[in-house]
DNA sequence: CTAGGGTTAG
């Protein structure tokens, strides 16, 4: 037997007391009358108590409440599944699903949006094609909300052509469905059909001049975006943290700054673009006088601050204030569980001079993703542990992981510190023919130095000729200094003279250059290099051999 | 159901 809640003369009174609830305590009190009343398969009742729960209580208060109702209704389903998603309690909101079917429930129009949001935002887009044909199934795939989640999960996980077809397929369209299809160009990177959407949109609201906005700062076109800046009908704290993401990322901290304090209701994110950006170009003092300032406003830190704060202590490689953050965030709510934290605290500690604190953090973590090894791999080759490093990366490439390109630039800097050849030339090998990356001018370089170092100019030199990009004066450089250091002037003046060609060179490289022809007796191209030399006012490099 | 911030290298 249900009760109305709204009929019966108790479950009203309730109705007021959950309204009225802003503590936990208030509302376990108000559960002990629900039961007492014996109002606990009250479905409304009951959907009033699950988002409260969700944001006064904790998760699994909820959950328990929620499984003494024998036969949830869909809408008793709809209202969990929702407040799940609400709560960002997403791979929740797809086990409350499948529990929904199990019990024989119908789901409708008003549960695909969240489960396929929540779908969206784990990025598992193979289950969000079978969400879109439960949808069909169901018959509610045509629902403006639903078809509209559609193109968002669609979008975000760059499935930009099923978005299209199911934006196409609409017979009516809010600005929000307009606002999504943008989104997916934008998170494609295709900032022309992005542009060429947002002219055709019959009304826009705040959000899809910030999307569009997103789309020209993500492809770096900042003038684009500062013109679309100045001329958005209203502007919010969204616009503006993107502005400063776009100008520091650029890094022109000063108009991020400028932007900063022209912000209206600087939220925790507006304060992590501008720490964040700080850190990203290499003023960590910055970003920690930032943080104090946020401090100071009262303004409570996120996960994403304190990722930043000790990526800002790791550039510092100072002990005692990694260790004030490290004590900072097990004494907050963030779960430290989280990918991005526990790398940023691995490598923060390794920075530091912390390596038992380092390695703990490694092996406790038992599903370790990329950035995590290379984090640990980094560390134990600063460290001089560069034997240790590479077994690392080999068990790494056992447990399926695929390196990318920052992977190859730590392992093949491993190799180069500890003068592996053979492993480093394989793993360079291996890059284009088994994980199809094509080596940057980085890993070209490196690859040369180990190579230059390890004697074997030769081939050194015939890599660099296959050099992508301007001439890489650090590559160069190692191999002129390897031709002199091993005697081999032939090649010494080949290089020279192809070097000389890339003019002009740096300090190190002009001094090089004059050693190299010195020894091969080149006395008029020695009077050339110095005269370059002092026309550039480059200044002699104190310890190089004299002529 | 739509908009903003995080980690690893050089």
């Amino acid at each position: 037997m249900r009760s109305i809640s709204h009929q019966s003369s108790s479950g009203a009174s309730i109705t007021t007391l959950l309204k009225g609830c802003k503590r936990s305590e208030h509302l376990e009190q108000v559960h002990a009358s629900i039961i007492h009343r014996g109002l606990e398969q009250d479905h409304f009742l009951i959907s009033l108590f699950i988002p409260l729960s969700h944001t006064l209580s904790t998760l699994s208060y909820s959950s328990t409440v929620f499984l003494r109702v024998l036969t949830p209704s869909t809408f008793l389903w709809n209202t969990l599944i929702k407040s799940h998603c609400q709560n960002s309690f997403f791979s929740h909101t797809l086990s409350a699903f499948a529990r929904m079917k199990a019990h024989g429930a119908l789901p409708d129009n008003f549960t695909y949006p969240s489960v396929i949001k929540a779908c969206s935002t784990t990025c598992k887009p193979w289950e969000g094609k079978s969400l879109h044909g439960s949808a069909f199934r169901c018959g509610v795939h045509r629902d403006l909300f639903v078809a509209t989640s559609l193109i968002d999960m669609y979008g975000k996980c760059g499935q930009i052509v099923d978005a299209r077809k199911v934006f196409d397929g609409m017979s009516e369209r809010s600005v929000v469905s307009w606002t999504s299809m943008l989104v997916g160009y934008v998170a494609v990177g295709d900032v022309v059909e992005a542009k060429k959407l947002f002219d055709e949109m019959p009304q826009r609201n705040v959000a899809s001049w910030n999307a569009m906005l997103q789309g020209f700062v993500k492809v770096g076109d900042l003038s684009c975006a500062r013109g679309v800046f100045d001329v958005m009908p209203e502007k919010n704290v969204v616009s503006f943290t993107t502005m400063i993401d776009g100008y520091a990322k650029a890094g022109d901290m000063v108009a991020a700054r400028f932007l900063f304090d022209r912000a209206p209701g600087k939220d925790v994110v507006a304060w992590s673009a501008l720490i964040s950006g700080y850190v990203q170009n290499g003023q960590p003092n910055q970003a920690l006088r930032v943080f104090l300032e946020m401090e100071s406003m009262k303004v409570k830190p996120d996960e994403f601050i304190l990722v930043s704060l000790m990526s800002a202590s790791a550039q510092l490689g100072h002990l005692e204030l990694a260790q004030w953050v490290d004590s900072y965030v097990s004494k907050s709510c963030i779960d430290l569980q989280q990918d991005h934290v526990i790398a940023a605290l691995l490598d923060m500690n390794a920075k530091c001079g912390n390596m038992e604190r380092a390695l703990k953090l490694f092996e406790e973590k038992t599903k370790r993703d990329l950035v995590l090894y290379c984090s640990m791999i980094q560390g134990l080759s600063i460290h001089g542990r560069g034997e240790e490093a590479v077994n690392l990366f080999n068990k790494m490439l056992m447990e399926g992981l695929s390196p990318d390109e920052v992977a190859f630039t730590v392992i093949l800097t491993v190799c180069s510190h500890v003068g592996l050849v053979d492993e480093g030339w394989e793993y360079f090998q291996s890059m284009k023919e088994r994980y199809y990356i094509s080596p940057l001018p980085d890993h070209y370089a490196c690859m040369v130095d180990l190579l230059s170092r390890s004697g074997h100019t030769r081939d050194a030199y015939e890599l660099i000729k296959l050099m992508p990009g301007e001439p890489h004066a650090g590559a160069w450089g190692a191999l002129l200094g390897a031709c002199k250091l091993y005697g081999d002037s032939e090649l010494g003046e080949i290089v020279a003279n192809r070097l000389f060609e890339f003019e002009p060179l740096n300090a190190a490289n002009y001094v090089l250059l004059s050693d190299i022809y010195a020894a091969a007796e080149r006395w008029i191209d020695v009077s050339l290099v110095r005269s370059k030399m002092r026309e550039r006012n480059v200044q002699k490099i104190p310890g190089s051999s004299k002529i």
